[in-house]
This record gives C-alpha cells, sequence and structure tokens, in this order.
RNA sequence: GGUGGGGUUCCCGAGUGGCCAAAGGGAGCAGACUGUAAAUCUGCCGGCGCAGCCUUCGGAGGUUCGAAUCCUCCCCCCACCA
C-alpha cells in the first residue's frame, strides 16, 4: 500500500466459514491486511504500554488500536498531523485502528455532558473544557491516518432502563450517519457502532438501521460492562445475524480468552481488550493452565518458566522464581517481560482460532476451549 | 569516664496517664482488573471459644482506680566531650 493512495478502499474478504458461524477472512486497509479474526492490542496513546512497534510485530500483531480522545488531549490530533501522522509518530507502520472517544462517555461518566451536538467532556488532565462531536471525532481521525475509523458513539451504562437505551442507540445511529457524512478521505476506514444495551430487538434495530449505509464494518459496542458473559453473548447473538455477512464485525473491548472464542464461534472477527496488557502490568499473566498471579509466594523459588507450553520470549528464558522477583521488586521489566508473554498467549491464540476455523473445527476446537477454561481458571 | 538522645507490634516510625492492640509508611499476604484517568485499586495484617477476653510497647520492680506514657534500678544503642 502506497502512502496516501489516493484510490484505495478498504476491502474485507470472507475466506471461509465454518459451519459453526466462526469466519476466516481477510481485512484489507491502507496500511496493510488483517487476518481475521484478530486481536488489536490497545496502545490508546499512541503505544502499546511497555512494548517497541517491533516486539509487537514479533508478537504476530498486525494492526493496533489507539484512542481519538486521548491523542486529541495529548499531544493533541494537530500535532501529530504535523509530525506526519500517528504511523510515523509511534514509528508502528501498520494499520491502526482508533477508538472515537465513545467508550470514554461511558468510563469518564462524571467528567461529560451528552447532548444531540455531540458531548462536552471535562479534561481529565487539566480540567478544560471540550466539545466532541461525531464531525470533529472523524476529523480528528483523519488528522491521526487511523486506517479505522470508529464513529462518535454513546456507550450506556450497564443495567440502563429500556427507555434510555432507546432513546441512546437513535442518537448513536443519528451520530453514525452524521460521522459517515462528514469523511472525506474514503481511504481511510470508518466503522459504525451498535448500541442497544441487553436488549436483542434493540441491537437487531441498530444493525438494520446501519447496515443501510456504506459503512466499511460493524462493531458491537456497550457490551462487557458488567453483564456477565451469558447475557453478553446473548445480546451478541442477537445482533450479529442482522449484520452485513460481507463486512468485518468488531466487538468492542472484548475479552477474556474464553469471551473471544465464544465471540468468534458467533461470527465475529475483531476484537481488542486491555485485559492482556494491562493485567501484565499488575501481575496477572494468561497460560494454558489458568490464570497465574506471579506475585504469590508459591513462586518464590519456582524454576520453571512460567507456562511450560509457551514458547515466548519471556518463558523461553526466565523462572517463575525471577519474574516474581521483578514484580515485587517493581522493576520496569516485570512490565516488559509480563506484557510480551500475555499479548503472545492472545495472539497465539487467535492463530489457534484462525486455523480451527480454516480447518472448519471450530465447534470441537471451542467445546475443547471451555474444558479446558473451566478447569484452568478455577478463580 | 562525662553529657545528651534513644530503645514501640516483621522493618521504619507516631504516640508521653484512660478515647491504644497502639497513627502513618514499608514489607508480607490475598482479591479485583474486558472499546486503559490503571506499572492501578481494594482488603487483611498479635492471639482466641472474637459485641468479650488474653498477651504486647528493652528488663525488673513501684506509683495509680487505670501505665507504651510517671518513678527507681538494670541492660543495650547513638551522638558529642574526655
Amino acid at each position: 500500500m502506497t502512502e496516501g493512495g489516493a484510490s484505495f478502499r478498504p476491502s474485507f474478504a470472507l475466506l471461509s466459514q465454518d459451519p459453526s458461524g466462526a469466519r476466516r477472512g481477510r481485512l484489507r486497509l491502507l496500511r496493510g491486511t488483517v487476518e481475521t479474526p484478530a486481536f488489536m492490542p490497545v496502545g490508546t496513546l499512541g503505544t502499546v504500554k511497555a512494548m517497541t512497534p517491533e516486539e509487537l510485530r514479533g508478537l504476530g500483531a498486525e494492526i493496533l488500536l489507539a484512542n481519538t480522545y486521548h491523542l486529541y488531549l495529548r499531544p493533541g490530533h494537530e500535532v501529530v498531523r504535523e509530525l506526519g501522522g500517528l504511523h510515523r509518530f509511534m514509528n508502528w507502520p501498520g494499520p491502526v485502528l482508533t477508538d472515537s472517544g465513545g467508550f470514554q462517555v461511558f468510563s469518564l461518566a462524571p467528567l461529560r455532558k451528552i447532548s444531540e451536538e455531540g458531548v462536552v467532556f471535562r479534561s481529565h488532565l487539566d480540567g478544560s473544557r471540550h466539545l466532541l462531536t461525531p464531525e470533529g471525532v472523524v476529523g480528528i481521525q483523519e488528522a491521526l491516518g487511523s486506517d479505522v475509523m470508529m464513529v462518535l458513539d454513546e456507550c450506556p451504562p450497564h443495567p440502563s432502563t429500556r427507555q434510555y437505551l432507546e432513546s441512546s442507540l437513535e442518537l448513536s445511529n443519528r451520530w453514525a450517519l452524521r460521522s459517515l457524512a462528514a469523511r472525506s478521505r474514503p481511504e481511510l476506514g470508518l466503522f459504525a457502532i451498535l448500541q442497544g444495551g441487553m436488549e436483542p430487538d434493540l441491537r437487531r434495530r441498530a444493525a438494520e438501521v446501519l447496515r443501510e449505509h456504506p459503512f466499511d464494518g460493524y462493531a458491537v459496542g456497550g457490551l462487557s460492562v458488567g453483564e456477565g458473559r451469558e447475557v453478553m453473548l446473548e445480546t451478541l447473538g442477537a445482533a450479529v445475524p442482522h449484520l452485513p455477512s460481507d463486512k468485518p464485525r468488531y466487538l468492542m473491548g472484548v475479552g477474556t480468552p474464553l469471551d473471544i472464542a465464544e465471540a468468534v464461534g458467533r461470527g465475529v472477527d475483531l476484537f481488542d481488550c486491555v485485559l492482556p496488557t494491562r493485567n501484565a502490568r499488575n501481575g496477572m499473566l494468561f497460560t494454558s493452565q489458568g490464570r497465574v498471579a506471579i506475585k504469590h509466594a508459591r513462586f518464590e523459588r519456582d524454576p520453571r518458566p512460567l507456562d511450560e507450553a509457551c514458547g515466548c520470549y519471556t518463558c523461553r528464558h526466565y523462572s517463575r522464581a525471577y519474574l516474581r522477583h521483578l514484580y515485587q521488586s517493581r522493576e520496569i521489566l516485570a512490565s516488559r517481560l509480563n506484557t510480551l508473554h500475555n499479548l503472545y498467549y492472545y495472539q497465539a491464540l487467535m492463530r489457534r482460532i484462525r486455523s480451527a476455523v480454516e480447518s472448519g473445527s471450530y465447534a470441537r476446537f471451542l467445546a475443547a476451549f471451555r474444558e479446558t477454561e473451566a478447569r484452568a481458571a478455577p478463580a
């Protein structure tokens, strides 16, 4: 893909579909190609914390997520544009998807006010006021040069009343259409976001409206906000069948390895989640034997690698005892080695998932994975 | 040898008659984390038969209704002086 190929348009090819409904696809974006189902490491501030781009590439990551709201506040999208765009700024030449700030409407609830026009935030950095509109957010993402832009949406808290969910959904849909109309760089993808809380019919309605418009992909937002896995999957199952099958589907902010495996089985192609990176920094590691809190005393003298079945750099070179020591000592290397491992685990999981879908054995893979997770995560 | 300061629950350290099982920090232990205000946050942290009791503030002995806090002697540490 050449820089600023004006004639480029994002595209999605469905390579195969497993009987279970799981899909194997290929998403072509301005800066590169993404094999799906894919997991996007989260780099909110234009960096996946503790990782260099080379390391991320080495882990198998093909696309990263960054955040419009955060980059708008600091360093400012104009600064990024002036320095050659987000890719050059952060030295990541591959695809980047930027979240719109919609999730901050949810997570920074005490600091914002919603209106038809958009959202007014009080900056969590300095308290200053900022109006984010659907049009403005597209403009910011175009300035960043994002390969996939997300529409501004409202992510309502759970639980919310049906009445609220309904009006919120209508608002998000209107914003989505305004976003589409505001786009001036069609070589950059634009994804719509479905809302509707845990109401199946509202989810369906959202899909039926948005699918009539030429978005490059469709995201399911507003899930994993405390509703529990069963409800989440049920809601997801109510929404996905109403999405265009020839466009990528992105489940925002999800999730645990099992959440992802389950969602793939329901036809989702893209994921992002802070879990592998944040939990790594907090000493919680994903392994083939379940979750491991590396600070536990039982690892004090444990010479074994974190996960005997793992081929990551961390597991090939360091003992549990050393990882515990680094964590307890608050050493920078703890964050690095732990993040390296967790992201490797996630990327390896996605490879296994893609392979299972390709061979048409996803149902069997999923059943086995559920079993493993149930056994491994006693918690 | 003299003068002054000090010895508090694992560590540092507050407390100078009752509101003290004793602030705060650290360490330790455990839990949480799902479109990142997060290398963060929360809980526990003397013992027990736990709305109460027992043991604890260098040691011993006193004063007092009551002591980590006051008095006496002893032990140890630090600083300065000789």
